[in-house]
DNA sequence: CATCAGAATGTTTTT
DNA sequence: CATTCTGATG
């Protein structure tokens, strides 16, 4: 057993351990508390001005969970409030388990015991439970996803008998969405945004809430909603929060909508020991409901409230940072922080420009198979230092014990390439048990210094729609990727049907669920029939069940035959299921039967008929699905019974992305914030697409600071290569586009940014030796040969991918098409200098066309045929004469 | 009531 | 281009 062992076995520091010494009010050095030495001085005062209000200014990449997950340690170790008192929200689920975890290590313990830690909707859901009738509810409500509450307006509207054409639900849904964001209840709506149906709007929010609870349910945004009318009307349960929370803690403030934020107010109301962490640079959410006033305000809203700025970057490489110092400082609208670097040197920023999409999804193909092989150029990479450095500094710490672990940690946490086999067994025994960690520490392990996993390479997109270009070159060459954030588990039709299945059997008034499944399979119950049981059940009163079992006994008009047969046998097979749920032993033809959560969940699938119907489908995604179910049931595994997964899932919308072979993360911009990546490509920086033409037009100046907010986060994401990328033509839905370099490209500061030149003739000079080798040898093989190594290369959930199906489809259909010919891009005043008002020119998309108009190299042109465009001038030939009309145009 | 052909329509996303 | 939705047929 060595020190580190040592160290793990020895006792924990308990919080209780602590608690002798550090009672309230005693001397806060009393317990010097090892963490702290691990923090830089402004994450130390964070983390130890404990009392009022404070807001943490964290720019990227400082230190912010970090911060964050000590501070709370730190309340705990030092018993200024115990687990119970302290409320920490995040976002997502991920931010909350992370924040868990990451709390637990510092402890040396779980940090289970701390009930109000989670998302702004879970910690409500809490609470609402526990005050359910306060606002009108039952405690056992069920929370409404997205796509009931659609279909409860669609009845709502069709009630009404509004045209849902003219009103669509969605419309309705979203208003319904901007109103909750903001706590708007319908007696408070603004008189110039109720214009829904004719001026109804308000009238239909009521509507629609009533509605909600006689169902005794909650869409998502009254979770907040409901819970800041609980406080407002009920000054002693409010009060009881106000009390029982003297620390209150908050991830991403700058995400918060005026909802949050009114909630966060009136619980921090008492203590005011709140403390916010955020970064108005990354506030990407306005269009959602975020607020960024939220946080440019705080020392108005919390007098006396006590801003620290983290301004020492750990991620990313001086040039990096500057790249992205300089973009963010053309937005007017921000608190400002200077971020700095303690990592001198390192790689500049790249930027280069192609002739279009594919060419660009290709030359970052190349790159990428580059930067696997080591055949990047790798001048200065700050993190390849020796494992003989990193000794000299464990011995520094004295093998300090805590020291030496938070230690490793970071090294792995920061995606230190470790080739030595000492470093990799201490890697190994301290992450054995930390299985998320392992898959992150694996590629640690598996890249030697100077090549990078592909794990450590991702593309971040503005839209998703860029996305296919890159699913189809990697999966000609075989390059192994994932899409982040693509539909999620729970939203996959398969799965919201069963879990539908599984809600009637739990509870048979769910009438939502009953309408979605009772005619899937196809039981011959269509619209007519749905709308004759709606309209009975309501004359009746009774739920959508119970008519349908009406409907089964013929009482029902309107629904005969067929229909009334096949649902009386649903009513039927229902009640059995739901006696199963109850767990009591039910007597079926075959004598006393129990059975439990999961048989009953498998047996629910297949005599419905719900499996036999996917396995009838021949359609590419039928075995997929298939295949998702299995894996629905098997996770029922997990809990107690059917209740229990529900509920859990109601709030779950993760999907767990696993981890198996490396592979390159395409994911939006978006869904890049708070990851990290040693190095990342930035493809699509043309004007109307980023920043995007929409996000101008509806926001305006608002609108571009997000967008350039957008691309700082991206660039902030890449620890030691960015690579920024456009490509003067694109094709959208279809249509070719051509489009000038992005603003955000003029914002970068010169310095520190290396204009790379695009290969001339595809194959011959020029681009990287390994990269043209491989998407050579992919383009070489022939239309996907279908070989044994590809189908290694690309594992089999890749399968699945639209790009995969895309291509399978394609594959016999043609040859792939020759490598077309790529000219040089050449961006100066050389190209320019051919051209004059009036020339007629020639462009490959758009065809002949004269000149009307100059700026730069920027040229706008009359085209005979495409309208009038602007075009950089080296994507234009002079066609005065003949031969200009190069026959190796394309098509 | 199911099925198919044609039209409409395309950001960013969590809970 | 590709998916989703509508409305006209069987």
């Amino acid at each position: 057993m060595d020190a580190f062992d040592a160290w793990e076995a020895a006792p924990a520091r308990p919080a209780g351990g602590l608690a002798a010494r550090a009672m309230p009010g005693a001397p806060r050095d009393a317990a010097p508390a090892p963490y702290l030495d691990d923090l830089n001085p402004p994450q130390r005062e964070a983390v130890e001005t404990l009392d009022g209000p404070v807001l943490v200014l964290a720019g990227a990449g400082t230190g912010k969970t970090k911060a964050l997950t000590t501070r709370l340690a730190h309340l705990l170790t030092t018993r200024r409030a115990w687990p119970s008192q302290i409320l920490a929200v995040t976002f997502t689920n991920k931010a909350a388990r992370e924040m868990r975890d990451r709390t637990g290590r510092l402890l040396g313990h779980d940090a289970e015991g701390m009930p109000w830690l989670g998302t702004f909707h879970s910690v409500n859901v809490k609470i609402l439970r526990r005050h359910a009738e306060l606002v009108g509810l039952k405690s056992t409500f069920t929370i409404l996803d997205t796509d009931d509450q659609i279909r409860l307006i669609k009845q709502l509207i069709q009630a009404e008998g509004v045209d849902d054409k003219r009103w669509p639900a969605r419309m309705f849904a979203s208003m319904l969405d901007r109103w909750k964001n903001r706590a708007i209840t319908p007696d408070k709506v603004p008189a110039d945004e109720g214009g829904y149906a004719n001026n109804r709007g308000a009238e239909f929010y009521g509507l629609y809430q009533e509605r909600l609870r006689t169902l005794n349910a909650v869409d998502f945004g009254d979770l907040l909603m409901h819970a800041v009318t609980l406080f407002r009307e009920n000054e002693d349960v409010l009060k009881e929060y106000q009390e029982r929370f003297r620390y209150i803690l908050v991830d991403e403030y700058q995400d918060t909508n005026v909802a949050q934020y009114l909630w966060l107010r009136l619980l921090a109301g008492k203590h005011r020991n709140i403390c916010c962490v955020g970064d108005d640079d990354q506030s990407i959410y306005g269009w959602r409901g975020a607020e960024v006033g939220n946080i440019l305000r705080f020392e108005k809203d919390f007098p006396g409230a006590k801003v620290i700025r983290l301004e020492q970057n750990y991620r990313s490489t001086s040039h990096i940072l500057a790249a992205a110092s300089g973009l963010i400082a053309a937005n007017k609208d921000r608190l400002g922080k200077t971020l700095w670097t303690a990592e001198e040197g390192g790689e500049k920023v790249r930027l280069i420009g192609h002739w279009d999409g594919d060419e660009e999804a290709r030359w970052i193909g190349e790159k990428i198979e580059g930067l696997r092989t080591g055949a990047h150029r790798n001048r200065h990479n700050p993190r390849s230092k020796s494992f003989e450095q990193e000794l000299d500094r464990l011995a520094k710490h004295g093998l300090g014990r805590p020291t030496r672990q938070e230690f490793v940690r970071q090294a792995f946490e920061s995606g230190s390439a470790y080739t030595d086999v000492k470093v990799q067994n201490l890697l190994r025994r301290l992450l054995k048990s930390d299985l998320k960690a392992s898959n992150m520490y694996q590629s640690v392990l598996a890249s030697p210094v100077d090549r990078f996993s592909l794990n450590e390479i991702a593309i971040l997109v503005r839209a998703s729609f860029q996305m296919r270009a890159f699913e189809d070159r990697f999966l000609q060459i075989g390059l192994p990727y994932r899409v982040i954030g693509g539909p999620r588990f729970y939203e996959r039709m398969e799965i919201r049907d069963a879990m539908a299945y599984f809600r009637v059997a739990v509870s048979p008034d769910d009438g939502l669920a009953f309408e979605r499944i009772m005619n899937t399979p196809k039981r011959g119950v269509g619209d007519k029939a749905n709308q004759a049981l709606q309209r009975y059940a309501r004359d009746n009163g009774l739920t959508l069940f119970e008519a349908a079992r009406a409907a089964g006994a013929g009482a029902v008009d309107g629904v005969g035959g067929k229909a009334a047969r096949e649902l009386g046998r649903l009513v039927a097979q229902f009640d059995d299921w739901h006696r199963f749920t109850q767990g009591t032993a039910v007597s079926t033809g075959s004598g006393v039967e129990r059975i439990d959560h999961v048989a009953l969940a498998e047996r629910i699938l297949d005599e419905s008929g719900y499996t036999a119907m996917w396995q009838n489908d021949k359609s590419p995604e039928a075995p997929g699905r298939l295949e998702n179910l299995k894996e629905l049931v098997g996770s029922l595994e997990e809990f107690e019974n059917l209740q229990g997964f529900l509920e859990h899932v109601a709030l779950i919308m993760d999907n767990e992305t696993e981890e198996g072979t490396p592979k390159v993360s395409i994911m939006t911009l978006h869904a890049a914030k708070g990851l990290e990546f040693p190095a990342i490509f930035l493809p699509g920086w043309e004007d109307g697409l980023f920043p995007s033409q929409r996000s101008m037009d509806e926001s305006g100046m608002k609108g571009l600071e997000e967008e350039r907010r957008l691309a700082y986060v991206g660039v902030t994401r890449a620890e030691t290569h960015a690579t920024i990328s456009f490509a003067a033509n694109r094709q959208m839905y279809g249509r070719w586009q051509s489009s000038l370099p992005s603003r955000f490209i003029d914002e970068l500061p010169e310095d520190h940014v290396e204009v790379l030149t695009p290969p001339g003739l595809y194959g011959h000079q020029g681009g990287q030796p390994g990269g043209l080798d491989a998407a050579g040898a992919g383009l070489h093989a022939g239309p996907l040969a279908g070989s044994a190594l590809e189908a290694k290369a690309v594992d089999a959930n890749a399968y699945n991918s639209p790009g995969w199906r895309r291509l399978a489809q394609r594959r016999g259909q043609h040859q792939l098409s020759q490598p077309r010919e790529v000219r040089n891009l050449v961006i100066d005043a050389q190209a320019v200098a051919k051209f004059e008002e009036g020339t007629r020119v020639f462009h490959q998309k758009f065809g002949y066309g004269a000149v009307t108009a100059m700026e730069g190299d920027k040229l706008t042109v009359a085209f005979e045929k495409a309208g009038t465009k602007k075009v950089l001038a080296a994507y234009l030939t002079e066609a005065g004469g003949a031969g200009a009309a190069p026959d190796d145009v394309p098509f």
